[in-house]
DNA sequence: AACATATAGTTGTTTATGCAACTATACAAA
DNA sequence: TTTGTATAGTTGCATAAACAACTATATGTT
C-alpha cells in the first residue's frame, strides 16, 4: 500500500503544499523590491496573456486553472490597474477577449527577470536529474486530480 | 545556469503550484463527502494540536508556516466550530495555549483516513522513488526560501 | 419559430492570506 | 523603578478562492 510510504509529517507537507507557499511569498517579496506592483495571482493571467492575447475568460480559466469568478475578479482588478482590457467578441456576444494595454506588455520582461532568479534562489542545491523528476510527479499529481 | 532548464511553461507550472492546488482542491472534496466540515486550512491546524495539545499560537505559526493574524483567524473559526479553545498560559499572559475539544479530538481518524486516500488518489502511476525524491526537491525549497 | 439546454460571464457570501498598525505583557539595562 | 525593547496576539484593509445563484447569449431539437 502506498499509505505507508507516508509518515505523519511528510504527508502533510506534501498536502498543504509549503513550498509552492514559499515559492510564492517570495516572489511577490521579489516584485515589490522590484517596484513591481502586481500580485502573484495577476501575473499568473498576465504570463497567459504573454503567450497569448486575446483569449477569453474561459480560456483564461482552463490556463490559470481557477475558476470563473476567480477570473472575473482578477480581471477586474488587472483592468483597474490599467494592464489589460475587455474586448467584447464580435463572433459571440457573450464572450470578452482580454487584450493587454502597453504597459502590460512592458510588464513581461521585468517580471520573468524577477521569476527566474526566485526560481534560481528556490532550486539552489538542487540537480536537474532531481529537478525533471520532481516535475514529472508533479504533472503526474495535476492529471490525476484535475477535472 | 540553472535559467537554461526552465522553459516559460514549465516555469509557471512550477511557481503556480498547480499540483498542490489540485491536492488541497480534492482534499476538501473528499472532506465534504464524508460529511466533515472543516477547510483544509482549519485542518491543517488540526493536524498540529493532534501531533501535540496546548500548542501556542506562535507555535501554530512556525507549524503551519502561516502568520499570525491567519493563525488569530484560524483558530477563531476552529472555536466557533467548537474544534478547539483557547486557554491562557499561566507563565506568560500574553499567550494562549489552543487545547482541542472532545469533538476536535475525534476528527482525527475520519480526516486522517480521507487525507491518505486523497493522497493515494494523487500519486497513482508514481512510483516511490519518484516520491522520495520530489519530497526532497520541496523540503530543499522550502528550505531554501522559507524564513 | 419555440423551447430546452449549454456556455460565458457576474455577483454575493464565507473563508483565508499578506501587510501594517495596534494592545498587552515580558524582559533587560540604566 | 524607569525606560526601552522584544514578544504574543488582535484588528483593519485589500486581494483572492470556493461555491451557489444569477443574467445574457448561443445552440440544438422539434
Amino acid at each position: 500500500m502506498l499509505n505507508n510510504q507516508f509518515k505523519r509529517g511528510e504527508l502533510y507537507s506534501f498536502i498543504t503544499g509549503k513550498a509552492s507557499t514559499a515559492i510564492a511569498r517570495r516572489l511577490q517579496k521579489n516584485f515589490k523590491e522590484a517596484g513591481i506592483d502586481v500580485t502573484i495571482e495577476q501575473w499568473s493571467v498576465l504570463y497567459h496573456l504573454w503567450k497569448q492575447e486575446g483569449q477569453s475568460q474561459q480560456q483564461l480559466c482552463e490556463g490559470t486553472f481557477r475558476d470563473k469568478p476567480s477570473i472575473t475578479r482578477l480581471v477586474d482588478n488587472l483592468e483597474k490597474s490599467k494592464l489589460v482590457k475587455r474586448v467584447a467578441s464580435k463572433n459571440d456576444r457573450r464572450s470578452n477577449l482580454i487584450f493587454l494595454t502597453k504597459e502590460g506588455k512592458t510588464l513581461e520582461q521585468k517580471t520573468m527577470e524577477v521569476a527566474n532568479r526566485t526560481l534560481n534562489e528556490a532550486l539552489e542545491g538542487v540537480n536537474n536529474g532531481q529537478i525533471e523528476i520532481a516535475k514529472e510527479v508533479l504533472q503526474i499529481v495535476y492529471d490525476n486530480l484535475a477535472r
